[in-house]
DNA sequence: CATGAATGAGCCTTCATTCAT
DNA sequence: TATGAATGAAGGCTCATTCAT
């Protein structure tokens, strides 16, 4: 495309040739992410990748080995992605505070970016059998690295006195990684239909509190 | 056929003729969970699925069919199953020792069989666009066949006084399936090591009196 | 069938044993005719075949080896029935009456069993590459006996002075079938909606009158 | 595509591109046209046309939706080209000189192209049922249209007195189709060893002064 | 370097045939 | 002997990947 007319400045192509391997990754990315959350990884096409892309097939080999290598590196980049957006609320000082940020940040993230790499991520499980092998760190990584980020939280928590110490921080971190799952869940179930962000603080609040009257 | 004819020694042929159709069905359908939980339903093919059946690729088709079929059938069998076991946790009458009940029952459940339909059935979302169509009932409605089913001990368990009742009970049921998943994913994660039904009491304490120190 | 009830002297087990081969090879045959001219070669299923007879798989195997000996059984049927039907005609005495005779008849029996072995016999050619190799006597040696009836009806006329001896009486014979053809493919294009047999008087004075003005 | 570059030999890749679509298309037809008429239909396979045609089997699939529609277009490919070769013909003022010159044009076609496609044309009637669907226009319609084309001619010829008009104008056209196919068929039949041209005029003959001495 | 037509291995599915009952 | 469930070879078609331009 835009063949002819070399010179010209503020071509599509030449603004992607400035930003060279980036662009077309950016690009290829961003298409996969769309068309993936459409039809699934066995649906979708090369041919319809490189479509969605605005590239040609080729293009997409130049960039990325094969398909698997597509969506292994789309979870990559979806990964990075929410430790980015996480990594502000990591600063808050007091513990429940910094719980509860990383909760509305984890929120704000997925409303913005669509569901689709929550549930990806934490589903490294069922993703790994169909996306054959991943290198060395696997999309599974994610939701280990998320839970020893609130392992962090509540070992701080517990030595402040803010949450109990007769539980392992390890059974706190997994039981609200599993209710924020859940709340998660329910909110795609509904189709995103409410405030995510707005369900953060009940959500603390029962998991300090206990469901059993005080 | 199946006439009686009491020389005939225990061919595999003979026994299945006895049990007919259904023997076939659960043969494959045995075959499928095992298959499908090694590589998953993309990377499954037919002919690896009549060899770890051990019948014929025609039979298959005798049975199902297609291969869609075989994974939708999959799917309803494993939810049948989960609330056939459910179903005597369901008879406790107090509601808290029910919830425990539920839960113990759960992970039992899960220990035997495989943790292939918890996942699975949680997963109607990300399977549904794999396997395109699910009949009348999609797995999905497993998920919130469960959650019905926990309010239910939650609803009771409120009017009892055992659990506050400030909170919305599809609140507390939504929370405490996320917890119930993240403890079984925890297990999967560490390759099903420990016993998964020891966790429960945990996981049932954690849950009513909150992370909070009292 | 009818598997209970064997002293009944009228079962119509009873009554197909007593032809023994012939009744289940003509049901069979008839069965294939049917489906034949309904579905084509290809398109017709043993299975199919064996349900349109009310036999089972099974003994469709037992009277015929192949798919391919069922039609070209078939076949080699319906050119016996075609001579056979054909047979009384050949007795009439005078060559020009013969072959009108000929022709009422063969219509006639095409009008009573179908248009299917008139094609059927005619093309040997494209049948042949289709149902592989006949064996001694081929589908097409039905036209070439026709032929040599007609060759034999026209040496007669000729030496009886009713044709022209100008001519091969190869090629009246083959004139005279290509146009009796013709008629016989316009009735079955016009759905065999009017009466066959009332075209053969026209057919056989337009022949040897030709269509020149005299 | 299609640079001008003149120094590249002549590789059949190159060739090919130059004619883009249409040289694949006449490629896989003219495969087609051999195959079919050694196999038949049912008999050809995929693989067979494409390893005939000198393509991968992917390339047929880029030209044709399916095996049938190769060879729906095949036969639709033959009509035009047998209308093609008779449209001279037609232009012949003549009435008898224009049926004769309309059969020599078309034994002439027939003997170049091989008789496939009169057989083919002709039969539209069995090939239906093995090629399911024909698009608007099928493959019987050659015939009716070759017949049309017949009865334009008669009409003609009796309006100049050249034949009777006590025959309706449908008839001569079908008797004189139906002779001419016989004597393409007894060509066939005798593998084409002589020129079928050569017979053209005995048949117009024939045709016009009839079978009977005059 | 981008392009996209060509490639061909591989899969789901069908169906003629067999054989234990 | 008739049965019909089981068999498995084979075919139509797809689509990830390559490579000449």
């Amino acid at each position: 495309m835009a063949r002819r007319n070399a010179r010209s400045g503020a071509s599509p192509r030449r603004s992607i040739q400035l930003y060279a391997r980036t662009a077309y990754v950016d690009a290829i990315l961003g298409a996969a992410e769309r068309l993936f959350s459409r039809t699934g990884y066995a649906e979708a096409k090369m041919a319809d990748l490189a479509r969605e892309a605005g590239v040609a097939v080729g293009t997409l080999y130049k960039h990325f080995r094969s398909k698997e290598e597509v969506f292994v590196s789309l979870a990559a980049r979806g990964r990075e992605e929410i430790f980015q957006a996480l990594a502000p609320a990591l600063g808050v000082a007091d513990p429940v505070l910094r719980l509860r940020a990383l909760l509305v940040a984890f929120f704000g993230y997925v409303e913005e970016r669509g569901a689709l790499f929550v549930i990806y991520a934490e589903l490294g499980l069922v993703l790994e059998s169909q996306v054959r092998s991943f290198g060395g760190e696997g999309a599974e990584q994610t939701y280990d690295k998320f839970l020893a980020v609130l392992e962090g939280v509540f070992r701080d928590a517990a030595a402040a006195g803010a949450v109990r110490s007769d539980v392992p921080v390890r059974l706190l971190a997994a039981t609200f990684a599993g209710a924020m799952n859940a709340t998660l869940f329910a909110w795609t179930r509904a189709h995103r239909e409410y405030c995510l962000v707005d369900r953060a603080d009940a959500l603390v609040e029962l998991f300090l509190e206990g469901a059993a009257p005080r």
